[in-house]
DNA sequence: TAGTATGTACGAACTAGTTAGTTTAGGTCA
DNA sequence: TGACCTAAACTAACTAGTTCGTACATACTA
């Protein structure tokens, strides 16, 4: 019988392994959607670049905004997860904001997946991101990490007295984000490569020295 | 005959105008573009939108894609009007800097549909922008104004010499845009309105603050 | 009357999501 | 221990609805 030898040659080593399944579809659905945006992306071309079939994203997931939140959650995690590996208490507060802000140039020049996906989501108004209370719990962490890190310069009186931490965030997020997000247009019309070795060597050692400058006591 | 009555009816005032036309599809497009991205923005809604039909669309601008384009155009000639009517050349260097970073800051705060434009340009590469001669032209111009104004606070001492005009450039627009491209997420985040006054008040007077002290002479 | 401008109706291709099943893994009980 | 059972994991093929783009008909203007 044709079918079943067929049946039989083709899923002889189909092993279930749902974990893998859904890490392997989450994977395939960050590439996908933070290249394509997520009415860009199609769903039959992420079941097509995974290892199962498209029900099997509809089986885990739901649907196609179902699996972008999940997407959206998993990059936030990533973040957040290398923050916390900072060790910045055990450093003086200026070489701690030094190398905070040097790591987070780095991390987001190394992460363009999560830095597209942010700038769908402001696209997008932030509607799956309120859905998340995951994400919104993740970034207040964050903010923890530099008022501490604020209080202690304040103390020392290398740090102004009038820093407020969200703020000092929002300044460097800026400034580390927009060297990802904006670059695409930024080097076509100035025809520079900011993802040169040296482009990005000035451009972060501009940012860390301002940032610093800013928070320095007067 | 019912059809032809009908059409006397509801053509009888119509009057050509190609131009009113085109103006009205671009309008009406850039809203569309700027909100739901190119893949999202969906024709027919645009037509809807407009006082014309859909065939219009595809006579002026031959299909999405080349609509998209003359939006962008558009978008970006309206801005690089609004900094040639700054005359930055008459103030002494350090008043024409923090005007600069602070029209910059209002004028991208009141064009969103502009930095959205911008967003969805990254994401796709910049690969319309790459077709536009026009657009680039338009920015190298932006350039020139920086590097005037650099010199001149070079050679009156007030600024450092060691500047680059294209980074400088860089390091403004980071602080404007992101103020507008990242609002929804950050705001949600840190729940915190950062479009009400107060909040544009502080992080306008940070951003020229941090530009001024950066480049002012050692 | 010739070229420009405009509306209507339609179709081919695409796309999110579903239906109707099959296969696997791991436990149960005779 | 081994046949049997069930829930979980999985697939191929399909459906209903959408969407870009066009063919065709017609009106306006110089």
């Amino acid at each position: 019988m044709p079918t079943s030898a067929k049946r039989t040659t083709r899923q002889a080593q189909r092993t279930n392994d749902p974990e893998g399944t859904k890490r392997n579809i989450i994977e395939v659905a960050t590439q996908e959607f933070a290249t394509r945006g997520l009415s860009g992306a199609r769903i039959d071309e992420i079941a097509a670049k995974t290892k199962c079939s498209k029900r099997m994203i509809y089986y885990y997931f739901d649907s196609k905004e179902g699996l972008y939140l999940r997407v959206l959650e998993t990059a936030y995690r990533g973040v957040r997860a290398f923050e916390a590996t900072l060790e910045l208490d055990g450093l003086p507060p200026d070489e701690a904001l030094a190398l905070l802000v040097r790591s987070t140039f780095d991390h987001h020049n190394e992460h363009e997946n999560f830095i597209r996906l942010v700038m769908i989501e402001n696209i997008h108004h932030a509607r799956f991101l309120s859905q998340s209370p995951l994400i919104q719990a993740l970034n207040l962490a964050a903010i923890d990490s530099i008022s501490r890190l604020l209080e202690r310069g304040a103390a020392a009186g290398v740090f102004r007295q009038d820093l407020d931490p969200v703020e000092l965030h929002w300044k460097i997020s800026a400034l580390c984000f927009f060297n990802v997000s904006n670059r695409a247009t930024f080097s076509r019309i100035f025809q520079r490569d900011l993802s040169s070795t040296d482009s990005l060597n000035s451009l972060r050692a501009g940012v860390v020295e301002m940032i610093l400058q800013h928070v320095r006591a007067a």
